[in-house]
DNA sequence: TCCTAAGCGAGACGGTACGTCTTGTCTTCCA
DNA sequence: TGGAAGACAAGACGTACCGTCTCGCTTAGGA
């Protein structure tokens, strides 16, 4: 019963996703009912009741979503390249898809945004861990700081019609994160 | 005539004002309904709206206040320990105003960080290139990223119980900004 | 401002009404909806539920005003036509609206029927009490008794095609509730 | 395959049924939803649509036995004292059964009282024309407003506690229908 | 001193979205 | 393979806000 039940669920899940995901390209995030996204979907409400706990639920998940593909979609080894986070991939998809999160940097409802700046402080933390870098910063204020950098020069980014390539804009992040701002002594 | 009506306008601006700053103390932005704001400033809704379009202009002229308390209370010490911008005294004012920062803890409309990460970033950046820096990333690109962990950090102590001394958090914000992540003690 | 609300307030509830009314003609009760009623009306949701609790409360007050209509409208004076109830009203107005109260009478929710129960019950209390009769049982029992048989009366016409005048109904219920079935003894 | 399904059947049927008259018991009818009789039941959704069409016909169903015990209950004792109705039985038995009769009192679909109505009307009818009472009001009609009446009667007296005993209520409904309100006491 | 117009309180109103609830259908699993 | 389980579409419900509006009441300056 469990398949039949999850394969349904996942197909409506699915297609709630979506509709959303359209709608928002259309209309921002505020202006998005519950109903526009279930006429889209054509889906029942209590359909989408069951399966979100509301607008902001949803849109929690497919954050999440989005980062788990991406996460997953790197190679876990820790690299002078991939120090702790794969912030290349994190920009390249962010170019993919900057029509959305234009919009998206626009409202900044900053639920959202401290959605995703958890998610990332955490996955940064965890990395920061296993790396067995000697800090003489607490990990969890570092990822902090890292994280919110981070989300800082995506905003900046798109406001500024990404000038910057991803490959340039992950460079200069990791830089500034590994290196900071104090001048060059050696490599 | 105007003398009169501008004396009685204010009164009622005020009321309204100070209804609305103990609410968001009570209840934060977000849950503060019109409705809330005129029956404890006892004011009727058409009066509300005479003077305010919706809430959020409402919000925004209560924003440039609490900007210049803050800017006020951090634009003075500029030595040595601060190379780039008095991020120490940032803390402390912080710390001081807690309660209101907590509540107003990027809960609200964004509109409000967006406004304090531009204009630390400018602050930021103004230093960098006036220091002589030589950094091989942009200083536009290096404040944004600065900037976005200090408002970071900041909110990650909030959210924390303030667990570091504004000083500690000064430290580790310094070191974060300056050598990054790396071990090396250079500089 | 009593004026002002009251007057707004009434074309708003007549309105409501009128609306209700028509609906129920062409659906019956239980088919029209709260968004068909204020369709019609042309009234806001909250408008219609800051005058009536739902939609049984909007058709007991039609009830009641019926009713008091119907009262206000017949002699007070308790004469042998008229002993004690406007019976005669009540059979002429029901054929007047027979097409509404036939979709009553199938639909026949009870709610109704007990609320008519109760006020007629009320009414003819009132006036055994008014008239000093004698009577050998409480005219409260009294009273639940004619108000059910009358009812009943009603119910059959309307399910039998009405194949009887008002005033035919009328003189029979009276007999019946007067001298019940016992042969006359004497005029 | 045919037994076992249909014990299997049954089972079910009863288990909804008995699920059915308790929730009745509890929450009166409207307020039972398919959904409480399907917990309560330990059945499936589907599982209940296979076996009645919704919830008026598992009603309908359950009704049969209930007036089964009613008309068995009254249907015996017709003496001098009780010229065209058994109503002192009836009486009786509404006081033996005053629960269910108190929860079911008519609030529910008018279905139940309708079918009651009908019958005893007939009985009364039948009883009049035999009698070979010489009344000056169809025996249809006058059958028809003593039946409500006395349903009427019936309904007030558990609505109110039942205050008066069952020998009470049917010598005053008889003194009501036989010989009306008139003061006069002839025959 | 009276008049008159603005500022205001009060709150009714149309409208929209919400999250909950219930119904009857439809699909899948299991015995 | 037919009955049980429950996911689902559909849509009504009552609540909460919003921003607009229509009133009269107050009140202070000019006639």
């Amino acid at each position: 019963m469990n398949d039949k039940s999850d394969r349904r669920s996942q197909r409506t899940r699915q297609a709630i996703g979506e509709a959303f995901h359209h709608l928002m390209m259309e209309k921002g995030y505020e202006a998005v009912s519950i109903k526009d996204i279930i006429d889209r979907a054509n889906v029942g409400r209590s359909t989408f009741y069951a399966h979100f706990a509301d607008k902001d639920d949803l849109f929690a998940s497919q954050l999440d979503f989005m980062l788990e593909m991406l996460i997953q979609h790197t190679s876990q080894e820790v690299s002078e390249e991939n120090p702790f986070f794969p912030s290349l991939g994190l920009f390249q998809h962010v170019q993919q898809q900057w029509k959305l999160y234009k919009i998206l940097s626009w409202e900044s409802n900053s639920l959202h945004t401290q959605h995703l700046q958890k998610s990332i402080s955490a996955k940064i933390e965890a990395r920061l861990l296993a790396s067995g870098r000697n800090l003489d910063v607490p990990p969890l204020v570092a990822a902090n700081f890292i994280a919110g950098g981070l989300l800082s020069l995506l905003k900046w980014w798109l406001d500024n019609k990404m000038i910057y390539s991803p490959e340039q804009m992950d460079e200069m992040f990791r830089k500034l994160a590994v290196r900071g701002i104090a001048q060059r002594v050696s490599s």
